[in-house]
This record gives structure tokens, C-alpha cells and sequence, in this order.
DNA sequence: CCATGTTCTGCAAACGATTGCACGAACATT
DNA sequence: AATGTTCGTGCAATCGTTTGCAGAACATGG
């Protein structure tokens, strides 16, 4: 449309005002400086020549820059696009500009993006990336700038963070599990140092006492990733036990999926054999065979609610949001069955 | 760390000279105006204080924002991310920042972005959502902002364009269909109004004609979209013919997904009553039953040739990338097999 | 020795917004 | 009627850069 930039003195040349008063009327909070005439006739000349506020100098003047840097792991892992998009959603709104950027789970990366989006002056961050004992989250706080958790939480107290109830997503997948008959049901377990992996281990501790299931150390086999070939690991660990389980609950959907590559190995049939959960319900999981069951979590719901604890954090009013527990809920599909008869 | 910014200021006074001229050493460009001496005292100066610029100041001043819009219709369609990361890699080390937006296949809202990135200044928009025919891109060519396409192409003349070499991947497929001993091979096509269905259609007719294959319109089923519903109800159509086709070459892997709900429906087994080649490789479906045999395009190489792209364009030298396309390659894995004996 | 370049560096004006301050008019108060 | 308040508006500084211009210092050549 048109090339040349509108600035605050066109507007001002048109209505006969110092450009001053336009700045006045445009910013809603100062609006009510200027009389009404003027205030309506600034209005309608801005909006005829089409002005839109220049952002650097915005920027510049008052050193906010209406964007959010996000940092996750690593896009190309199907639990993010919707957080992301969840996020964008609802900043985007609010005239925020999202950045972006991958740390393919290295600290030391992360810290250099963080400086990166600090140099870029970004009004705050949300992190998906966050260790059970994370430095760079305390960094960020003692610098006061806005900070927002998803996904994952971390031990700093007071600080908010947007979670999937993990105790109640295994929960669901043990209670499921106990009712088709199984009783040693055993974890695989995600990274204790990650909250997501520390808290569906404590999830299943109690889920399992609940049903007054027996719980043994040897059940709960640790993992160094949510992968895929750590997942075919664990289970092949686990099946080499004197009574093996015949279900699992994965810590999430990979893991669930090296569970699978490991059945095969192990010429077990799911889920006639074994049962298997996995965590997440990512995309396609359903066209696998079998058809995984899954606890399937908010992650465009979570991306949002984040967005708004940072909305909060930054318009200074609502200044605690605190941690928010989204539910998730079971799919069930194919993965599981009733307990083998004879195991 | 250091809370205060740092101004060009702040390190010319430790030196004892002007800001000017600090910028001007700090400036490689300018670095030459500046005698050896005093660039090195600047330099060192700067480097002490931990000088890092302003980029607002720099932006008002210059009107570069140093960053780049990329537009893509969903994030979460995982044909997308990798091509993301491959663009913010090239990018981010020329200091360059990405921001995102989705479209939702929404021309209308397309164009909202697009406006509301002008607004946001950036230097360059790499779009993934061209149509054959696209006023938007027409529009954004005429206000000579720099462009580059990806994924798909549109006919404008003289434009930066990174693409898949759908007819070498069309070729492959068709190759190795032809190698098992079908004959009646019917392509599965996107929509006409998307370079990437048109130009995998004329593929297609051009690899049966290679390998002097029939190729009557019947079978070439057309959808309107490349999603796993068009792909089921176009294999349906197909099947339902009197001497249908042995072996299916999708648009894409959601059409594939598509195909093998089809042939459950139908009662077929792929691949000993049906072959189906899918496209684009998307993560897990090698994990599918049968795994998918399917066109594998190095996404995270063409994000970053779109991103060298728009960096050459940006520096004025190095004009014309043109259309460039990268080679796809076949991954056979079990859903492709012999001919059907009888059919 | 003076005119004439050459370097080099500083000055100051942008870029386009926000905002404290001052000023004048209008109004209310005594 | 004189004084004090309030209200609306303009002035000008500021944010941190870049960059055209001008002048100082020095070298060069006739």
C-alpha cells in the first residue's frame, strides 16, 4: 500500500496540533489529557492517513519491545508446534511478536540464546527448557525480567508456570490398567532431573499404592532420555525379571514407541502380551499398530495459559499466576488389553 | 550480568574520543576512516565494557530490523519445523532473527500477517504458503521487499524459490513400483492450485510415460487438499474401477495415511494387494504397519538455501538465486512389494 | 613558504516516538 | 476584582545510533 511512513508530525500538519497531543490521543491511557474535539479529530486523521506507530521508536523511547522470546528443546518435536502455537495465539493478540529459538537441549546453547533475546531486549521469556535445578531460571529472576514456565517446572518458589498434571495423567493411565485386570504394572521412567520425569515417577508411586498395587524399585526403570531407544532399552530391561510386568506406562509417547520396537525383538504380542501407555498423544500415534492408548495433554491450552501468565506478569496488575495444572485426559486405544491369563 | 546498557558513549568516553567515532570503528565498514591507534584503543574499549549495540537506535536510524517473517500455514503440520530450524540456523548466525506466523491456509489471514510484519519492519519475508497464482506475492515483489519462497513455487517470473524436485521424487517412486512389476499405477494428486500438486502430476505422467506405462485420468485422482480424509475417499475412487490400479503414489504422507485407512476399509492388505508410496518422509511413519515406503526431501537443507537466499538478496550482492531445487530420495521400507500375481 | 590535498576526528542533525515542564486561558473562589 | 486552580496544549529533551559536513593537523609539491 503505501510506501512512505505516516509519522506522528503527518497527522499533527493535518489536524493543525503539535504532534505531542497526537502521541496524547493515541495512547489510551493518556487520552483523557486532551479535549474531546481535538481528541476525535486526531482520531479520525490518524486513521485516514493510516498511521501506524513505528516500533523502534517506540522501542527506544520507553525500552519495551512487545516481544517474548521462547525457547524450547527442539521444534521438531511434535509436543511443541502446538504449545508454540498456543502461545502465538494469544500473544499475537496483544500486538506481541514471538522469537524463537531451539537449545537441542544444551545448556550451554541456552545460555547463549538467552543473552541473544536479552540483547534483542525481549519484555520476557518462556521457557520450555527448564532443569529441576535450573541457574539460568534464578539468573532471570534476579534480573527481574518477566518469566514464564511451560511444560516443565523447576524448585525456585514463586514464579510461574504453566504444567499438565502429571500425577493425575498416570493416574488415569494406572487406572485404566488396574481395571482391565493388571497388577504389576511397571514405569518407564523419564529424566529424574527433568519435573516432567520426577513428577510422573511420584504420580505412579501413588497411583499404584492407591490401588494397593505393589510398587518395587525394579519396576520403575530410570531413562537418560525420552527416547525412543531408551524406552526399548528399559523394557527389554524390564522384561528380563523373574516376574515381568505385563503392563506399562511410559513416560512419554517415544518411549512408548521403543516399547513397541522392543515387543517385536522380544516376540511379544501388544497387546495381547504386554499393554503399553504412553504420554502425550502425539500426531499419528493413532495409525500405529496397535493404535497406542495415550494420555493425551492440552499443549495448545497450555501454550495459551502461558501467554496470559505473561500478559499478567507484564501489565504488572495479576502479578502471580503461580503454577497451573492443566488436566489431561486418557485415550484409549488399541496398546492395551486385559491382563494375559496365565504370565 | 551488567544491568546498565552500555552506549557507544560510555566506551568513547573511556577512550577519550567522540561516539561517532567509536561507531565508525565498531562499523566494519567504516572501520577504515579510523587511524589504526585509536580503532584498536575502541575496539578494546568495547570489548572490555561488554558493548553490545542498541539495536532500536540502530533500526530508527537505518530502517533495518534485522529481522525476517516466515510464513507457513501450520506449524504443526510436521513438514514444517524441520524447515524452520534450517532457516533460523543460516539466519541466526548473521545475526539475524526469525519471527513466525501460521495462516491456517487462510488467504485473508495471510494477508493480515503479512501487513502486520511490514509493520513490524522486516527486511525480508520467506514464505511457504505461495499459490500458483498469488496477488500477495505480485504485491510484495512490487514494494521490492525481499522475498523468498519455499516449498511451494508461483508463476511469477524472477523470483527466489527453493523446492523439492517433485518430478525426481515422482520419478523414484514410480521407478521402483515399476521394478516390483506394477503396470496400473495411479497417482493420488493435490490440488492443481498448489505448485506442488501441479508439478508432482506432471511429473507423474511424465515417469509413467518413461517408462511407457499407461497413464489414462482415471487414474489420476485430484484432492482438494493434502489431508488423510482426501486421501482415503480418493483411493476408495480409485478401487472402484474395473481394472483398478496395484499401486498408489500419494501426494503426500497424510494422503498415504489416508490410503491405508482405505484399504482396511476395503479389505486390502498393503502391500501384497496394494503398493502406496507416500511423500515428504514425516517423522514415525516408519513405524507405521506396514512402515511406509515413501519420498524423503531433505526439508532442513532447503530452510537453510531459503535463508542463504534471502541473505544474498539482503546484501544487495549475489541478486538472483532463482528457483532451485533440491533432489529428494526413496525410502523403501514395507509398504510397497511385488505385483499381485492376479488382478 | 604557501597553496593544496589527505587523513582523521568531532559536531550536530537526523530517525520517530514519549513525557516532564511551562505557559496561557478559562474558570472558580474569596 | 484580584487571586488561585484547573485544564489543555506546545516546547523541547531524550532514547542510542549513523552519517554528511566541516575543520584541524599534517604531508606534499611547486
Amino acid at each position: 500500500m503505501s510506501n512512505e511512513r505516516i509519522t506522528l508530525k503527518d497527522v499533527a500538519a493535518k489536524v493543525g496540533v503539535h504532534s505531542s497531543t497526537v502521541s496524547r490521543v493515541l495512547n489510551p491511557a493518556t487520552r483523557g489529557m486532551v479535549s474531546p474535539e481535538i481528541a476525535t479529530a486526531v482520531a479520525a486523521a490518524a486513521k485516514e492517513l493510516g498511521y501506524r506507530p513505528n516500533l523502534f521508536a517506540y522501542s527506544l523511547r520507553t525500552s519495551r519491545s512487545f516481544t517474548i522470546g521462547v525457547i524450547i528443546p527442539d521444534l521438531t518435536n511434535p509436543v511443541f508446534p502446538p504449545l508454540i502455537r498456543g502461545i502465538e495465539e494469544v500473544l499475537g493478540q496483544s500486538n506481541y511478536t514471538v522469537i524463537l529459538a531451539n537449545t537441542d537441549n544444551d545448556p550451554a546453547r541456552e545460555e547463549t540464546l538467552i543473552a541473544a533475546m536479552r540483547g534483542r531486549q525481549v519484555d520476557g521469556l518462556i521457557l520450555a527448557t527448564a532443569r529441576r535445578d535450573d541457574k539460568l531460571v534464578r539468573d532471570i529472576i534476579d534480573d527481574k525480567l518477566a518469566l514464564v514456565l511451560i511444560n516443565r517446572a523447576t524448585q525456585v518458589e514463586n514464579i510461574d508456570c504453566i504444567l499438565t498434571d502429571d500425577a493425575a495423567g498416570i493416574r488415569v493411565a494406572v487406572d485404566h490398567l488396574a481395571a482391565l485386570g493388571h497388577r504389576r504394572i511397571a514405569h518407564i521412567a523419564g529424566p529424574e532431573r527433568l519435573s516432567t520425569g520426577h513428577r510422573r515417577i511420584a504420580g505412579f508411586r501413588h497411583a499404584m499404592a492407591a490401588h494397593g498395587l505393589d510398587c518395587p524399585p525394579a519396576n520403575i526403570a530410570a531413562c537418560d532420555a525420552f527416547s525412543e531407544a531408551e524406552g526399548q532399552r528399559a523394557l527389554i530391561a524390564l522384561m528380563d525379571q523373574p516376574s515381568p510386568p505385563t503392563a506399562i506406562v511410559a513416560g512419554n509417547d517415544m518411549q512408548a514407541l521403543g516399547c513397541y520396537a522392543a515387543s517385536e525383538a522380544l516376540n511379544l504380542n501388544c497387546p495381547a502380551d504386554i499393554s503399553i501407555v504412553g504420554f502425550n498423544d502425539m500426531p499419528i500415534v493413532d495409525r500405529l499398530a496397535p493404535p497406542l492408548t495415550t494420555v493425551s495433554v492440552p499443549l495448545r491450552k497450555m501454550g495459551a495459559a502461558a501467554a496470559q501468565a505473561m500478559l499478567g506478569r507484564l501489565s504488572g496488575e495479576n502479578p502471580k499466576t503461580g503454577t497451573m495444572e492443566l488436566t489431561p485426559h486418557l485415550v484409549v486405544r488399541g496398546s492395551t488389553g486385559q491382563v494375559p491369563p496365565t504370565s
